[in-house]
DNA sequence: ACGCGGCTATTGTGATCACAAAATTGGCGC
DNA sequence: GCGCCAATTTTGTGATCACAATAGCCGCGT
């Protein structure tokens, strides 16, 4: 939950340029920086609901930053799609209609198995054996039916492939198919028993040290393929009719 | 060219709200919205120099707005990969090479033709009426010699077939990597003669009226490579051994 | 003459204030 | 009790100021 804007109970002290800060201690970088990957990871970790208002003070609020970084942030996820602006200037969490997963899924499959295969050449043997490590995270989540813990796993996963691939540009594309449909991955495996699903990590795993291209981008295709259709299945068929809002 | 900051020679009035503007009033949107298209137009007509510094206050001055529109238009550029921000903060045109731009090509032609495809089926005939329109305004600009006129009307060519589609997803990525590209295209577009290039819009425009999507795809996909392997051949040969600088 | 160190100007970043539009709430009339 | 209109609150937008870091420049020393 995020907290809602307060009434602005206490004024800061009075310092010329830094009253509020507290995000920002933990690294060297900037702080909108720093909000943006925090609101990015919450996106990836399926902690917004698609539908969900989004305020500039609220979030600063929460995260304890001023507003500054927090729109520079909410404003560069809405240029890459994970957030929405309607005409009423309300930021929010962008639905999933069928139209946008059909053109999510094209997207997934046309660009990451590719970016699979020229991350290829680029494997080394320590990159082999974190994508094991990752993967068996991932299977200690399944058991636990640690559903958080999976999605991040499934993520790292994924990612640590397609960054290897040294391809900046389709990167950027990747990631940002990635932002637009995480949050329906989290409620698809909520509702769904992620136990059953086919381990095609193994198969890029085998892929990748046999040095198969066509191996490697066919078991990243088929992870897609059945990832995907778990979260067609499971939130376009409910969320079609519209606001149910059991509540 | 773009103006360098100057020394500050006149200070606002004194208003205490809203001292400068004069972007905004061509039209209802946020200021931030009109300079981000107004910048993002200016790279699409190739008028950012790959390597040029861009600076914040020297965008304010020339549009005759506040940094604060400027800065959200930049960094919405940044995001969509137009612009790039270095180390030192210095945001600047993004130089291309031979990676960058065999990631571009990529995502282009596998996109792309997607994307006129799934147009098809909405075209109606004052759309055919318009892109044949474009066409012939097209084929003026490449007679008089026009290249700013030659680029506007291709990129214009290309997305009423791709908005035409409704596929908001895959537009976005599509116009992501047109950002990309697009300071290339008039480099190359101004070295070389657009007269001898064979015209696959005439036949992406006949495929559309006898409604075949396999040989519209095939125009676009010819188009792109026609258009690429130009840039290419005009701009990484050159651009590669590093800042030739002949003025 | 050339290199180097300090100084100045410029840059992006962030905070705070002000404002218009929209949403929400409250109260009034029916 | 229910609907509508006005006042209030909340929201995003934009402007201005302050500041740290950097780049560029000038002069000094050898």
């Amino acid at each position: 939950m995020i907290a809602r804007a307060k009434s602005r109970p206490a004024k800061r002290p009075s310092g010329g340029s830094t009253p509020a800060k507290a995000v920002p201690a933990s690294s060297g970088l900037t702080a909108h920086e720093t909000v943006y990957r925090t609101i990015r990871d919450i996106i990836f970790a399926g902690g917004m609901q698609p539908g969900m208002p989004v305020t500039l003070r609220g979030l600063a609020e929460t995260l304890d930053v001023s507003v500054m970084p927090v729109r520079d942030a909410v404003r560069r996820l809405i240029a890459e799609r994970a957030l929405v602006m309607q005409d009423n200037r309300r930021v929010l969490v962008p639905e999933m209609d069928q139209d946008r997963f059909g053109q999510i899924v094209f997207a997934r499959q046309t660009l990451e198995p590719e970016l699979a295969a020229r991350a290829l050449k680029n494997f080394q043997a320590k990159d082999i054996r974190a994508l094991e490590a990752v993967d068996r995270a991932i299977d200690r989540a399944m058991a636990k039916g640690d559903v958080d813990s999976y999605m991040r796993g499934n993520c790292d996963f994924h990612f640590m492939i397609y960054r290897l691939a040294k391809q900046p540009v389709l990167l950027g594309l990747v990631e940002s198919v990635w932002l637009q449909f995480a949050p329906f991955m989290r409620i698809a495996y909520g509702h769904y028993d992620t136990t059953t699903l086919e381990d095609f990590h193994q198969a890029a795993i085998k892929a990748m040290v046999k040095g198969k291209e066509n191996d490697l981008s066919s078991a990243i295709a088929a992870d897609i393929t059945q990832g995907m259709s778990l979260i067609g299945e499971n939130v376009l068929s409910e969320a079609e009719p519209g606001r149910s809002s059991t509540t």
